[in-house]
RNA sequence: AGGGGCGUAGCUCAAUUGGCAGAGCGCUGGUCUCCAAAACCAGAGGUUGCGAGUUCGAUUCCCGCCGCCCCUGCCA
């Protein structure tokens, strides 16, 4: 079993990227194999300016060291460190229908949004099959928005494959269950386009500020409050343990205290809950040569892999003998 | 490719005949509040798409370029 997942540089790691994404992707590292990519090629769809996503790029990596991913486990790589993946995403796009992308979802938004439609921006889904399929990845974690893609990229790869021979494994979907929902500082859905994240590696001060900010209902503190329906509470539960927890649930019931202290006690779960991955990162950041290292590493030992699938992929197709 | 329209603050848009670049929303700080929200007060934010020209002076006029939208064609 190979597990291969990526993650776009476009902006730091959020609470809702953390506990929606990312912290199940490293726990899936102990797989037998596992592949996580920093996906700069895809950022450059978006991100337009060099020292930014030189930056994003460098941020991810130490962002994922210091959350747990294990480069002994793993194999932690930037997507444009292993040029295979573009080749074989020309191989992929020759046989690409123009309607399968056209009736890709993440396309058709965007598009609608008025944001300009680049090439780049159209053929995306082919540089994400060409991602998977260079490693032979059996499972995609992902969330739902994303698993229309992996039916591109199986779609692709199975039409290679009835053309020119079994050549290529047909990745699965894993689907990522959105076990806890993550609000945002306005109580909506936390996502960096409604601006209103809370970032993992939020200076203290900063994240305090926001926290403090967080909109909550009008009722006087003397009213009882459900907790569940709280987004305040919601995201207490993420980070707090159970007595915590408990706790803090029978506080709302009861009644008589208010949101203020909801939210310094959030603050405290928060700065604890992510304390080690702090020093950690920390750590990382005095020594930027050794995050090079590990990025090297993994480049070339997910070079190993891909220069055999792209020459599999190049002998059938007809491109070498 | 030809014709037309547009390009000004993060967003939507103003700016008289060519005369100190503005408003709303958003953002930041303050008052208020258990914390917020609302309200009120204050503040930050600009190479006016890029480049050249005319002029004492250009967001405004002329020329070139770039980008986006519409119409009409052309090619495969």
């Amino acid at each position: 079993m190979r597990v291969l997942s990526g993650i776009q540089p476009t902006a730091r790691f959020h609470w809702g990227n953390y506990f929606g994404a990312i912290r199940q992707y490293i726990d899936l590292q102990t797989e037998d194999e596992a592949y996580y990519f920093i996906a700069d090629l895809h950022a450059l769809t978006t991100v337009r300016d060099a020292d930014k996503l030189r930056q994003n790029t460098f941020d991810a990596a130490v962002d994922l060291l210091a959350l747990g991913l294990n480069p002994e486990h793993a194999v932690m790589f930037v997507q444009s460190h292993v040029p295979e993946v573009t080749q074989l995403c020309w191989l992929l796009m020759t046989g690409t229908p123009m309607g399968l992308l056209e009736r890709c979802t993440a396309f058709k938004d965007k598009k609608a949004h008025g944001l300009t439609a680049d090439a780049g921006l159209f053929t995306y889904p082919v540089l994400m099959a060409a991602d998977i399929l260079l490693y032979d990845a059996d499972v995609v974690p992902v969330g739902k928005d994303q698993v229309q893609h992996i039916e591109v990229c199986r779609d692709l790869a199975g039409s290679f494959n009835h053309e020119f021979g079994e050549t290529f494994v047909l990745p699965k979907a894993k689907i990522l269950e959105s076990t806890a929902k993550v609000p945002g500082t306005d109580g909506e859905k936390m996502s960096k386009s409604y601006n209103n994240t809370l970032e993992v590696f939020e200076p203290l001060g900063q994240l305090k500020k926001k926290i403090m900010r967080i909109t909550t209902d009008s009722r006087p503190m003397e009213d009882a409050k459900e907790p569940e329906s709280d987004h305040l509470f919601q995201l207490y539960s993420l980070m707090a343990d159970d007595s915590q927890r408990e706790e803090m649930a029978a506080m709302y019931r009861r009644g008589g205290f208010g949101y203020g202290e909801v939210k310094k006690a959030l603050l405290g779960v928060a700065t604890d809950y992510f304390a080690e991955a702090r020093e950690r990162r920390e750590a990382l950041v005095a020594k930027p040569e050794q995050v090079q290292d590990i990025l090297a590493d993994g480049a070339s030992r997910a070079r190993k892999k891909a220069g055999e699938v792209l020459a599999r992929a190049e002998t059938a197709c007809g491109l070498r003998g």
